[in-house]
DNA sequence: CCGTTGACGTCGG
DNA sequence: ACCGACGCCAACG
């Protein structure tokens, strides 16, 4: 196990795994979450190697509300978001503002603030 | 080390 | 709304 993967990719993943049941996240903004807003490609290349099913890659959708990708298997991931709550009509994510989910800021956050008052 | 590939994103036609 | 061109970044050969 050991950490096979770059840095990056491990905080990609990590945020992958944050995605909660019935929300989805794009490839950018897990992009961004783990530090390169400018890899979402990146991001996809590193979901299409998550072998593990410790990784919910199928809450990883495109911009806008796309669908993206799936290794061909668009059906799998239209029927796992669904079973979560989540309505695909077509290659498109209904009322995709309110399922997108984003990371909480400060990345792995930290405790609340020390001293939290503005 | 370099060139190619690809589950992306944004802009222009 | 659909298609094409560019840019960006990590993985693969």
């Amino acid at each position: 196990m050991t950490t096979l993967a770059s840095p990056f990719t491990r905080r990609v993943l990590s945020v992958v795994r944050r995605i909660p049941p019935g929300r989805v996240a794009t490839y950018g903004d897990v992009a961004a979450a783990a530090g390169g807003p400018r890899a979402a490609r990146a991001v996809g290349t590193i979901m299409r190697q998550c072998g593990s099913h410790d990784v919910p890659c199928h809450r990883v959708v495109g911009a806008g509300g796309a669908l993206g990708g799936y290794g061909g298997n668009l059906e799998l991931k239209r029927a796992l978001l669904r079973a979560e709550g989540v309505v695909v009509a077509g290659s498109r994510i209904r009322e995709f503002a309110e399922r997108q989910w984003l990371a909480p800021r400060g990345g792995t956050a930290r405790r609340q603030n020390p001293l939290s008052q503005r």
